[in-house]
DNA sequence: AGGAACGTTGACAGCGCTACCAGCAACGAC
DNA sequence: GTCGTTGCTGGTAGCGCTGTCAACGTTCCT
């Protein structure tokens, strides 16, 4: 009557359970809560279960108890390094885990993203990351009303919906125009691209540090909703130059636009930063190596990754954090391409001797 | 008798079927064969599920019917530009299909693959997508007893477990040094790293084109076991010179270390391509915005995931494709970076402005 | 010594869906 | 008119696991 081996003959936990002379459900114990068994019996299981290269079927696992072990990740793109980066640390964060990642691209569409997230909680994930703060509505009814725990990455905010991890891009937009202030910049542009919610916020505090100073002027943003692109940082940063040709440093929002302005300059012999200084965000390796190096603002995205899912883990076990929203911070990488104003004669276009003297320099820090 | 509503109040096949006034087995039959259904209870049971939002459970269908509806991904790198656009691609194909992309990493390494490799089959994915050709001998066993569809990725090669879809990165890397030929371009070094399967080839390719012309030295490659990055670049490229100052031309595995070499150049005031040409592999948006533009072999990195995910569906669902193994070809872009040379008096060290005058080079293509 | 408290174990009854096969009507071939 | 054949539908019986609860033995307390 009772069936012997699956007609599969795939290893069921009671092969298992007959094998190490216990019931199925001790046995299914021993893979959800081992240290319910007594010593005898988990060792007992545990060499069965090795024995017989038992793998549980995750399937009935997840219908008999009415929940998964699928941690669902929200993210607006998958090819921005940005989050290929955050990407790393969570799937480092999930290895060995018994946690598995699904992960679905938003395309920076909130639309899009209430879709995705409608879909994922219908098959309730034992965790949700989603990224930023700016969810519709009904997304974010939803996620309140979902029984998981759920950590919002990139950014942090008021009003969390559970956990967040991140860091203030208006801050940090605010800090690199400061230390362009420090270096003696004053026409400052800013060049934004893709213009999601987080560049936004870097645009704002852009803006404030701007108007604090009584040095903001509209002429001065270059933006586009187009995504970013090396190329892209070129183009922009020929519109604003062509809008007004007396900057003297442009804030990239991220770096793949300021190494475009940087090739930009050394097309137009425009020396960095001799005459116009160049400061990024987000510190990809590139910005280290370049020539002049290029100041950025460091954002700690793998550590946010790889947080964001220990967090998220250790609250689907029930250990919420001490501290649920966690800033990660920033930090302004000082390099090259900022570097002190040195007087007002400025090189002429043959600038390009000038410009590669700038390799003399000393690298501030990092 | 029979339990009416679900405790957790969630929509069951079962109250689809009773509004729909059918069975649920017939029901059931609409989500996964439409056709088989009569027009009238098709409609029905379309409008039943629309009024009660039902959405399927998906573990129940994948207990009940003894497969998922997950397709396995093996990739070696989650930063690697290369594979986040193939990821796209197999991430696009995929959307809007009833598969559901399970990604991992295995870091490079084929034991990893491996162990990934008997997880993944143990859950009964619907098919399978892996990176490369070089899996241990346990893998290959594994693969070829799998009773789904697989497609290998990223390169072509004999013997192919299932279907296949890549190019040679062998012919690549002997295409970029026949162009290099034609530039008049002979002592051309040969910077990689990582060295995974497929650099090493692009290195194969290297030697035997080299060794063709009668041209290879040992001391004109120079490869690390170091992951990629722009500033190991320029470390590599210190090395080649080191050993062979008197090198016309670099061939780099990739186009991070390709942007490294320009940088270092820069630094050493080198012009490109007068004293040295480079040329990259994969080209990578930033290759066609770099002063001098950066010449590099495209590959089809998005088509490759997108038709790879493509035909595995295909496949999946019965419709095997007419040719399970394809070649998407690659192609050398010839810019700037490796423009003939010009003559043999050779500008002097104060050469960058030697380089600047590159940029009224024409671009070849692209 | 009695009983509470705890740690450990097992029986039962599904979780929501689908494979399989049988049934039934409608239709055409002979 | 009988017999397949086809197209559609439904019943039965699980898929492999776990939640719940009861039962058991042991220890410790009073």
């Amino acid at each position: 009557m009772g069936r012997k081996r699956t007609k599969s003959g795939k290893i069921r936990l009671a092969e298992v359970a007959e094998l190490a002379g216990v019931s199925p459900i001790t046995a299914s114990r021993f893979f959800r809560n081992p240290e319910a068994l007594s010593v005898a019996k988990r060792t007992r299981v545990e060499s069965a279960a090795k024995e017989l290269g038992y793998v549980p079927n995750l399937a009935a696992r997840a219908l008999a108890s009415q929940r998964t072990e699928v941690i669902g990740v929200l993210i607006p793109s998958l090819t921005n390094n940005v989050f290929s980066d955050v990407l790393r640390g969570i799937y480092d964060a999930s290895e060995g885990s018994r946690y598995s990642i699904q992960l679905s691209n938003t395309r920076y569409s909130i639309l899009q993203e209430e879709k995705l997230l409608r879909l994922f909680l219908a098959q309730k994930p034992a965790g949700l990351i989603v990224t930023g703060i700016d969810q519709t509505a009904e997304s974010r009814a939803m996620l309140e009303a979902a029984d998981c725990p759920i950590v919002q990455i990139m950014e942090t905010g008021p009003d969390p919906v559970d956990m967040m991890i991140g860091f203030s891009h208006y801050d940090a937009a605010r800090a690199a125009i400061a230390h362009l202030f420090e270096q003696g910049h004053r026409r400052i542009g800013f060049v934004g691209a893709r213009m999601d919610p987080r560049v936004q916020r870097r645009l704002d505090g852009y803006v404030s540090a701007m108007k604090d100073a009584a040095l903001f002027d509209q002429r001065l943003v270059v933006t586009t909703a187009t995504p970013t692109s090396v190329t892209l940082g070129g183009a922009l940063f020929t519109d604003l130059l062509a809008r007004e040709p007396e900057i003297d440093a442009v804030f990239c929002a991220n770096d793949d636009l300021a190494l475009g302005v940087l090739f930009e300059c050394r097309r137009r012999e425009i020396a960095v930063p001799g005459q116009i200084a160049i400061v990024g965000f987000n510190d990809l390796e590139f910005m280290a190596s370049a020539v002049p190096t290029l100041t950025s603002v460091r954002t700690n995205r793998y550590e946010m990754g790889k947080t964001a899912a220990t967090m998220l883990i250790e609250a689907i076990e029930g250990r919420r954090p001490e501290q649920p929203v966690l800033d990660l911070g920033f930090k302004v990488i000082e390099r090259q391409s900022s570097s002190a104003r040195r007087s007002d004669n400025r090189p002429g276009v043959s600038g390009a001797g000038a410009a590669n003297k700038m390799i003399a320099l000393p690298s501030s820090h990092d």
